[in-house]
DNA sequence: TTGTAGGCGTTATCAG
DNA sequence: CTGATAACGCCTACAA
């Protein structure tokens, strides 16, 4: 097993000095013509890399980034990920990614990991017990070191730092909204215990649109799901009620409802029709195709990643005060068969 | 900007040397119980934690473990990856992971962006053109440098290394036989352009299955697809063949091509019957759901880094020849609504 | 019981 | 033009 070579080893074998080495390979100026040329050459030859860790060491930066999501099997946040890792591998960025599993502790344990120097800052999107919870204090032990964060979808206000979201409050309330002028009247919302802000964000809309239309709310057509694998519950629920059109917080849900009403007989979308929310296989490949709103987590993922880099970079000058922004993607209902506008 | 805090920093204030608060800190029979009370505190008030890049240069380390695969918003490798995770943290360890996009050039850029003392090992999935070029310099640099790697799904028998694969011929052929046994004649296959040897294996197992039946093999009945995206050619292929069954290399064929034959009026499965590729969310939630074969990702992931894992820690003696496995994940046949066994 | 010194691999400063 | 030295943060053998 040859390790890695060194500085230190080319010095020994060229007989100079290894800060004579460390130069001639960064070209410098300093060093003639002769010596940089065969110095050059042994590294090439014996392929010489230099060694990251030491470089961090020196450095205090690991041109690393550290992300933590609850769930990697789940579109949405693979899709947000694609979007991180193009960007900071663009800028030359290495990324790390952790699973919380929607469980508090594993997302304390994840950031301590690697806190203590693995990463120039963190992306993440909370846990969902961490939004039960409502604990934040991982989160402010590394904001107060100065270790940059950047929070996706899942936010909190507790949290001063940058931010990127959808306009899900408004997005929901456009979807419901077609609906209606569509003539749909009894529209029901399957949503997730609200614990998760997109999910109140997303039934904010959703009754703002109803409001507005002067439908009033019937609280029975709000199905609230404790997480996305309880879909049992969406069959009795549709037993029940008299509906004419669904919300969905996500495909699955979507997708589920939908099938459930095909096997009561019904016709998509003229009897009813439905909405989810993430533009994934399954929203494209069902039948019929499920319209849906895109969340454009690439971009969420390249915008979050290009703050925290920024961030990184820019050695903030000890006396100024931080100024965090909040950027709001803004996502857009795709139409496909399952809505006719 | 609170800077981290470093054994240096408590040695200055507590005024002993840092060598001892080295010693305190991790308990040492060495140094006294008052200085160590002393040390310990004061660490634990200002959240000392000691510096892991500084760690690993020492010890020659890092605790990381690079993943390259080619694609991240893809079920079955999120679910590898998931293993992965899992398994590495339990030891400790962090997951980099870096997307070739199935592009040659990004794999080597990423395994240079890592092989410079950035990971203890890499587990890897060959990026698509990988394989078609058959260039697998930038695998032996690596592991000629004695960095171990774990090569899963996409593998080569070009290099000696570890490897976990799933028993896709063997797989292939019980599916196949499995229609055969139910009455099927004319089954087709959808697969992908062959240099990737899983395609290749379920094509042989396909085969197979055929052969030993007595069922004459018609090519025309074999449609191969450049890439996952290209799957408007199932619809003219339908047209053309007469047939009873698909077996399909991925669900997204799969299901596309039980969406024409529902189109054209055909019961499913009574008039034609579909097999898929992994257990993903699309099998699941289809109308109807679709019978797959589970390739079992977090198993193989899990594998893949214990072997890993085990092979980094495990220092080999200078003299000893290394032994590799390829360990084998038995994969499994869901039955669903797709099939009538 | 505590401290000194050297090293992990690199770079930057300064001296020769 | 080249080399010695110190430093990044930590650990450890060896002195004191």
């Amino acid at each position: 097993m040859k390790r890695q070579i060194t500085l230190k080893h080319i010095a020994r074998e060229l007989e100079v000095s290894i800060s004579t080495v460390s130069k001639a390979l960064k070209n410098s100026e300093e060093i003639s013509r002769d010596t940089k040329e065969k110095i050059q050459a042994f590294a090439k030859l014996y392929n010489y890399k230099p060694n990251n860790i030491a470089i961090s060491l020196k450095n205090k930066h690991t041109k690393n980034i550290g992300v933590i999501i609850p769930d990697i099997v789940h579109h949405f946040f693979t899709t947000v990920f694609r979007g991180i890792e193009k960007y900071a591998n663009s800028r030359g960025y290495n990324v790390i990614i952790c699973v919380s599993d929607e469980s508090f502790d594993k997302e304390v344990i994840n950031m301590e990991m690697l806190a203590n120097g693995s990463v120039d800052g963190f992306i993440m999107a909370l846990a969902g017990e961490t939004q039960l919870k409502n604990d934040f204090n991982h989160l402010r032990e590394v904001t107060e070191q100065g270790v940059p964060l950047v929070l996706f979808d899942r936010v909190t206000n507790e949290i001063q730092c940058d931010k990127v979201v959808i306009n899900d409050t408004e997005v929901a309330y456009q979807a419901v909204k077609k609906m209606i002028a569509s003539g749909r009247k009894r529209i029901a919302l399957l949503t997730t215990e609200n614990f998760f802000n997109v999910s109140k964000h997303r039934e904010d809309g959703y009754r703002k649109a109803l409001m507005e239309s002067g439908i009033e709310i019937d609280e029975k057509l709000i199905l609230a799901l404790p997480f996305d694998e309880s879909i049992d519950d969406i069959s009795p629920f549709l037993d029940n009620v008299n509906i004419d059109a669904i919300l969905a917080v996500n495909e699955v849900f979507a997708i589920h409802a939908m099938g459930i009403a095909l096997k009561k007989g019904l016709k998509i979308p003229e009897d009813i029709s439905f909405i989810g929310f993430t533009d994934g296989l399954l929203s494209k490949h069902s039948i019929p195709s499920l319209s849906t709103i895109a969340q454009h987590g690439d971009r969420m993922g390249e915008i979050a990643a290009q703050m925290l880099i920024d961030r990184a970079e820019n050695e903030i000058g000890d006396g100024e005060e931080e100024t965090y922004r909040t950027e709001v993607i803004k996502a857009t209902l795709i139409e496909r068969e399952s809505t006719n506008f």
